[in-house]
DNA sequence: CCGTCGTGTGAACGCTCGCTAACGTCTCGT
DNA sequence: ACGAGACGTTAGCGAGCGTTCACACGACGG
């Protein structure tokens, strides 16, 4: 029925981009597995030819975030040993990434609830450790502060980055990146 | 059954709450009728007693935020003609409300989309003004910026002061609220 | 040329959920 | 004292959803 031209694996990463998509409008549960197929050009439960279940993909696509996150952040870490050009890289990193998949940062952090118990640990000591690589620099620019002051320094840095999904629907990348690159700087210098 | 003792509107006000906390945790379409009214001491359908609906009790919620937020803002403009001092009230009256409600910053900006559609229009003319009042100041204070520079900065603002449901439950209200308040005004003066 | 595999389909099952219905009880004004 | 109204209960309906099943079909290695 189906003329299924060329591609391999194009229908697979097709469903994780529309999931993403309609996840971040509508959230998880509020997310028909028949939504998502029509989203992608399939219909319905021939998204279980790709994905185990509901909870497996979004478990897939959050993993998948947090991987790329703390890999970039290591990355940065080996390659810029100075605090501050290492906070430099940090912030262009991440800000980019907040800049360019809005949806992926809205549902990182509003359906990590729904994910099955060990993909949540999974997930959020990949988190973990990429506010940790964060927790760590902040603490070496910005003036002498508890651990707990660092702690929230960071979420609030965050915070302040991932702002997009509530302002890129207003503005370009263009001119929001250096706006939130050098707010943040800063915020974690005060 | 019920002995029913004293209070009038008591059960309406904890079921709000209890649905406020629930709605944070799981999300408007994760959270069950049956969810809310075991959480407030009564069984599930009781709470069309006081409500017309699941959506409505959202409404409620949503409106009730929106309302509270622009008020305060009002007064502040009213009480603060001087840029500076009303910045700093602005700040502090935010980062209060987002420390000692992270429930309520939690469900207003990710079950907006869950509200009927003329409860949702309300909403977003209050956020909406309140956002006004806060580019207007932003705009006062900081280096000269377009507005599309300005509502990006507003909006990284929130970012960063709203970012207390994924810190406060490792900190107190103390040590957060002025770290939160001097980077937030860091923020927007850079 | 044919069996297997990968990928699609529509139908159906079972469960959950929002909401209504029917009914009981406590309080309170007249 | 008693009818009304506020507030609670349990039972059940109807819809939607995640998932499974039985089946179809093109691609491809032997």
């Amino acid at each position: 029925m189906e003329l299924m031209a060329g591609a391999p694996t194009r229908r697979r990463d097709q469903i994780l981009v529309e999931a993403a998509r309609l996840f971040a409008r509508h959230g998880f549960h509020g997310t028909s597995i028949d939504g998502i197929g029509a989203a992608a050009g399939v219909s319905g439960p021939a998204i279980y030819r790709h994905f185990p279940s509901k909870e497996g993909l979004l478990a897939e696509m959050l993993v998948g975030i947090s991987e790329y996150l703390l890999d970039g952040a290591r990355a940065i870490i080996t390659a810029h040993p100075d605090p501050g050009e290492r906070l430099t890289a940090l912030i262009d990193f991440q800000v980019d990434f907040a800049l360019h998949r809005p949806e992926l940062i809205t549902v990182q952090d509003r359906d990590l609830a729904s994910l099955p118990d060990d993909s949540r640990r999974r997930v959020r000591a990949l988190q973990r450790a990429y506010v940790e690589v964060w927790e760590d620099v902040i603490a070496r620019v910005g003036p002498p502060r508890s651990t707990d002051e660092v702690r929230t320094a960071a979420h609030a840095a965050f915070g302040l980055m991932n702002s997009t999904p509530r302002s890129a629907s207003h503005t370009s990348p263009q001119v929001a990146g250096p706006v939130l690159a050098t707010m943040v700087r800063a915020a974690v210098a005060a």
